[in-house]
DNA sequence: GCACAATTGTTGCCTTGACAACTGTTGCTG
DNA sequence: CAGCAACAGTTGTCAAGGCAACAATTGTGC
């Protein structure tokens, strides 16, 4: 609101994405554990995808989750500590690994799964179905954009 | 592009947002390298607040960047030792430090300026002007309903 | 003026994530 | 098939940042 900034936001975009994203780990975050869970917020995505997309090889899981294979091989052990996640060997393949969900895997990404929608939810209120589309479409833009100049 | 999402972006928005900041750091502290300034993003940022704002105390500084006040004592270190900054004894209250930019600190704080400026353009490429006021006020929106959920 | 709570900046400890070096495996090429 | 480059995952090392404990100072209530 407020109506016209003078041009636009030179460098207030770059302010309210980071603030943005730490508000929606922290939503997210505050979010598990007031359900119960002790998850980070990045264990809450790998289990997410690993849900969502089913089995996968350590490489893949880390490449979605845009991280390296350092910070996946951690993540991996303490989700596996937790009993949330097998480290399967590749039958086809004797450097990779197929990582799965355990039972209880699953049944804690069931029962996750909302807690990251509500969030969602809260963070679009009060926007339209259209201005929803549009905020995507136009944060979509942006990342090309950056992506490009790489 | 590619028109319409099924209902909405439930998930996504988190993704997006994350990605765009990590290129946004990305783009900038690569953009300082190339111009031979080695510097990282959250210097860069707090050279750029205290150019605009002013001195200030280290307590005002940390919380316009929404920094705990140790990450921002270590910041300050750096800061100080590469001679950007002082230190300064605040007259009226012998708690406080006034943080204020030095000579140097003033001179490189005008050139790292079109940095960000130039990221903030190439993020913001082909999109019209129209488009990137609403894309602030959609995501201040988004903001406000995040934080008022604190 | 004196205890006592609040505030300012600093420090120690810990977690997260990035990057490079390394091991083991695969696949390609001669 | 020998050699070698590419790849998968692990480990070590490092920087950034969060959090709690702390010392010094201020302000408040008695």
């Amino acid at each position: 609101m407020s109506g016209k900034a003078s041009t636009l936001a030179p460098f207030q975009l770059c302010s309210l994405i980071g603030r943005i994203r730490n508000e929606l780990h922290a939503n997210i975050e505050q979010e598990l554990t007031r359900q119960g869970f002790e998850l980070g917020f990045t264990q809450y995505v790998a289990l997410k995808k690993l849900g969502t997309e089913g089995p996968m090889t350590a490489g893949e899981l880390a490449r979605l989750l845009h991280h390296n294979p350092g910070a996946l091989t951690r993540l991996l052990d303490k989700l596996e500590q937790q009993d949330y996640v097998r480290r399967v060997p590749d039958p086809g393949d004797r450097r990779a690994l197929r990582i799965e969900l355990t039972a209880s895997g699953r049944a804690l990404w069931k029962r996750i799964n909302a807690c990251g929608e509500r969030v969602a939810e809260r963070a679009l209120e009060r926007s339209t179905e259209k201005e929803r589309t549009q905020l995507q479409s136009l944060l979509s833009r942006v990342l090309d954009n950056l992506r490009q100049s790489d």
